[in-house]
RNA sequence: GCGGAUGUGGUGAAAUGGUAGACACGCAAGGUUUAGGACCUUGUGAGAAAUCGUGUGGGUUCAAGUCCCUCCAUCCGCACCA
């Protein structure tokens, strides 16, 4: 090999078998428990090629777990593949492969490409959620959840994606588009599979507090948003003339007497029992329908209400009655599905009042200005008068309790989580419909059939399977049909860090290894998983925790939310996007793209298939090698942050490299001299970076750590033809083994040279000497009044009265006056003179 | 509207309240090379200098990028949630 070019494609070929494999058996995993390291990098969809996104993601999971081996854990890094969903299906449909055979050569493929990159996985724990294995498991879990009673049927209005002809978790409609299709989601009334999250709201939401300082504080944010506990009262309003009362969900009950009318959802029974007598009402329901939740009526926010000419009671006002609206902007899924009305300090309420002429009364000391919702004393309000929002609101739901007018509610935001999918290609949900028996557990495994016509997948294929739903009822043995429905794919990424603790096991869970290993010691992944996946997976922890399959509660201590991948976007004259490598500047300096097109440069973001600002990993790895990508993608950036892509700090990586192998063979040159005498201050060096380094690599600040090992480098350069042998060996060595989790596989060809058949990746990390770690020699700021006016190198921990000395040396000539007032001295830091 | 961040050279970024700009990218000059690339050396916040410099304006302190208050800008998440 020549001694300047690192020849990086050999030393891949080389060494990547053994980089990218690193298994560790339950046995010792449980020898070891007290010192595990469970690393857990987001599984991916298998698309069939790692994109930079990924790179990033699994980089930091790697380089973690290599540390964290060299420092002597017993680490377990598994990998796998959240290989259910639609892509597949969407490939059956334009080709008619089978989306099995599809998914699993992407597999195969990525599983290539992860092994190359070096990762080191512990392919023996391996899971692909589409397997049999795996999802005859999960069927099993769901048959619990049904038993337990937090799987159940409800017809509700669900989320419509009529492009991929499927109902959505709320969670999945974005600005009210389906997340994958696009689509505009609809309104439809349908029976469905649920989850019961909602019975966990409160121990998720208490959960939180044992994440605080370990998880992003955004995403915990994220998710108590979500939750939205909201603590009020339910009010009873009764109807008047009738027997009917409409419960009414107020956060701010102590507003009560500024009420100035009721609003029922468009979906409240009142109101629908009204339509059918009443086409005015009928018409405009259905005119709320149409426009009620698309992003341009909301983004007005135009209030619209329909005075049924109903009057309910006022609760605490006797004689009073109020009218009753139907309004457009009453959701039935939140609270009651009606609301009574504060105009005076509510916003929402304010506009609806002035729209429709209403009375506003102001109930709370105010400036003038309506809507006025600030705290305040109240007015008009009779026994709250005088008091605070606060003591109000207490005050006045003891009342309603008391008088049977109403009752404390604590409210949440968060829905059941609707899991029934109209696909194929998912894990199909194992229950029987009986006409005697109802719905009954079925047989498991309950298989997805293969022979179906893959072109035509839209629209429930298990539905349309000529005899695939056609069975019999496993209690009494009458003709019955099965479900035809799939679950989420997010159900099956809910669990599979706990199956990668034992893949093959005949239940769901080895307990033992679960509640042994769990949590994961850092998980990490992209914030776009914030609320979905991760409040799903804390959400099976606690139900299969409850289930008995396992006693912890927590799934992953510490997350970290690595940052997007970006690259600028270019668009040509044509308004066609272009990839960044068909871009280059013409003779006049204007970029163009590889036809000549005058093309426009866009900022930076997200790297996206739609807008070609992507750069493949496969090119890069080609042209610079596996080591330059890896240490190129960790470099300049902390990881949570955002990275943006630049292909000349990228080549600045890959000179780095040659630099290291240069160096190598220089100090190589010099053993073989054998010139042992020399200065020995690198060790000294070498032990302060090793300090900081082992530091950084702590806290994952994986770019400082990277900064610093580039410094220690540079020493060693600078030192090589005067340092003493054996310190310049240790300090390469000890380089070598800081940076080799970033740069195994140049680390590993150079390791293998210095010591044959051994590999750098079982070395145990260098250990620091505390004592060499600080400087025998300080340079001191010295500081007039605060600003810097000079510096002194002295030694180590100098006595204050010499360094005021020393000091007043210094500034002497610079200062017009000499009536010092004052001298503070910060031990081998600064000397501040204040005059 | 609510919530969360983030503002430091041409760029990515560093700085337990104590020498702002480490480490890189880029750029410039020089060397080397048949040429280009690569490599090596030096320089690179502004300013001729004194000095001035961390989005704005205040405050605390011997000392502020860092702590407190004000405002501005950008990004992200949620959003008719009663």
């Amino acid at each position: 090999m020549s001694e300047n070019i690192y020849n990086f494609k050999l030393a891949q070929s080389r060494w990547a078998k053994d980089l990218g494999n690193y298994s560790v058996s339950n046995d010792r995993l449980l020898q070891n428990v007290s010192k595990k390291y469970y690393v857990l990098s987001m599984l991916p969809y298998p698309s069939g090629n790692l994109h930079m996104g990924h790179i990033r993601n699994y980089t930091i999971g790697d380089v973690v777990a290599r540390v964290k081996r060299m420092q002597g854990y017993t680490v377990i890094q598994p990998m796998g593949f959240d290989s259910f969903g639609m892509p597949a299906e969407n490939a059956a449909i334009k080709s008619g492969v089978n989306p099995r055979a599809w998914t699993e050569k992407n597999i195969q493929d990525m599983t290539n490409q992860l092994q190359a990159m070096g990762y080191a996985y512990d392919w023996n724990r391996a899971v692909s959620t589409h397997s049999t294995e795996y999802y005859a498991q999960e069927q099993k879990i769901f048959l619990k959840f049904f038993e337990m009673g937090l799987a159940y049927r409800k017809q509700s209005y669900v989320n419509w994606d009529s492009v991929d002809c499927t109902v959505l978790a709320n969670e999945q409609v974005i600005d009210g588009k389906g997340w994958r299709s696009g689509a505009k989601v609809e309104k439809k009334l349908l029976e469905q599979w649920s989850i019961k999250i909602t019975q966990y709201a409160e121990e998720l939401l208490d959960g939180l507090n044992e994440l605080k300082g370990h998880w992003p504080e955004k995403v915990l944010k994220m998710q108590e948003n979500w939750i939205g506990k909201s603590q009020g009262a339910i009010i009873y309003f009764k109807v008047s003339g009738t027997a009917d009362v409409i419960e009414v969900y107020s956060t701010r009950p102590d507003t009560l007497f500024g009420a100035s009318f009721v609003a029922i959802s468009p979906d409240h029974p009142i109101a629908q029992r009204l339509a059918k007598e009443n086409s005015e009402i009928s018409e405009f329901i259905a005119e709320c329908k149409q426009h009620g939740t698309t992003e341009a009526e909301l983004e007005k926010g135009e209030k619209k209400g329909f005075n049924t000419g109903i009057k309910v009671e006022h609760p605490v006002i006797p004689g009073k009655t109020l009218p009753v609206y139907i309004a457009n902007f009453v959701l039935m899924d939140y609270g009651t599905g009606a609301v009574f009305a504060c105009p005076a300090h509510d916003e929402r309420d304010y506009e609806f009042a002035k729209k429709y002429n209403l009375p506003i009364i102001p109930v709370i000391e105010h400036n003038g200005e309506f809507p006025y919702t600030e705290d305040g004393l109240h007015i008009n309000s009779e026994f709250l008068n005088g008091l605070n929002v606060a003591d109000a609101k207490a005050e006045i739901i003891d009342y309603l309790e008391e008088h049977k007018l109403g009752r404390r509610k604590i409210t949440y935001r968060l829905r059941d989580w609707l899991v029934s999918r109209q696909r194929y290609w998912g894990c199909p949900i194992p229950i029987i419909h009986c006409d005697n028996c109802g719905l009954v557990p079925a047989k498991l495994p309950v298989l997805l059939p293969e022979d179906i016509n893959f072109k035509d997948l839209r629209c429930n294929p298990l539905e349309k399977h000529p005899t695939w739903k056609y069975t019999k009822c496993p209690k009494c043995g009458q003709d019955a049909l099965r479900d035809t429905d799939t679950l989420d794919t997010f159900f099956e990424s809910s669990w599979y860090f706990l199956r990668y603790l034992d893949v093959h096991n005949s239940e769901p869970v080895n307990q033992e290894v679960v509640d042994a290993v769990l949590p994961v010691d850092i998980c990490i992944g992209g914030v776009e998983h914030a609320v979905l996946h991760l409040l799903y997976a804390r959400f099976f922890m606690l139900a299969l925790r409850d289930a008995g399959y396992i006693t912890k509660s927590i799934p992953f201590e510490n997350l970290l939310c690595q940052g997007m991948v970006c690259h600028k976007s270019y668009k040509n004259e044509n308004g066609d996007w272009v990839l960044p490598n068909d871009v280059e500047r013409d003779a006049d300096g204007q970029l163009v793209d590889n036809n000549g097109l005058k093309v426009t440069e866009y900022p930076s973001e997200k790297m996206s298939k739609s807008k070609k600002n992507v750069i493949s990993p496969e090119e890069i790895i080609t042209t610079y090698g596996v080591d330059a990508l890896r240490l190129f993608i960790l470099s300049d950036t902390p990881p949570e942050k955002d990275f943006d892509w630049n292909t000349s700090a990228l080549e600045g990586s890959w000179r780095f490299l040659n630099r290291i192998w240069k160096v190598f063979n220089q100090i190589q040159k010099k053993v073989q001299e054998n010139n042992i005498n020399g200065d020995t201050s690198l060790n000294k060096i070498t032990h302060m970076y090793l300090k900081r380094i082992t530091e950084e690599y702590k806290t994952i600040s994986l770019n400082k750590a990277i900064a610093l090992a580039r410094e220690l480098f540079n020493k060693i350069d600078d030192n090589i033809n005067t340092s003493e042998i054996k310190a310049l060996m240790f300090a390469f060595e000890t380089f070598l083994k800081v940076f080799s989790p970033v740069t195994p596989f140049l680390c590993q060809e150079v390791w293998d040279i210095l010591h044959p058949g051994k590999f750098i990746q079982d070395e145990e990390w260098s250990k620091y000497d505390e004592k060499l770690t600080s400087r025998s020699e300080v340079t001191m700021a010295i500081q007039v009044n605060g600003k810097l006016r000079g510096t002194i190198s002295v030694p180590r921990n100098t006595e204050n009265l010499e360094l005021e000395q020393l000091a007043i040396e210094v500034i002497k000539n610079k200062i017009t006056q000499n009536t010092i007032q004052k001298i503070i001295v910060v031990p081998n830091k600064v000397v501040n003179i204040v005059i």
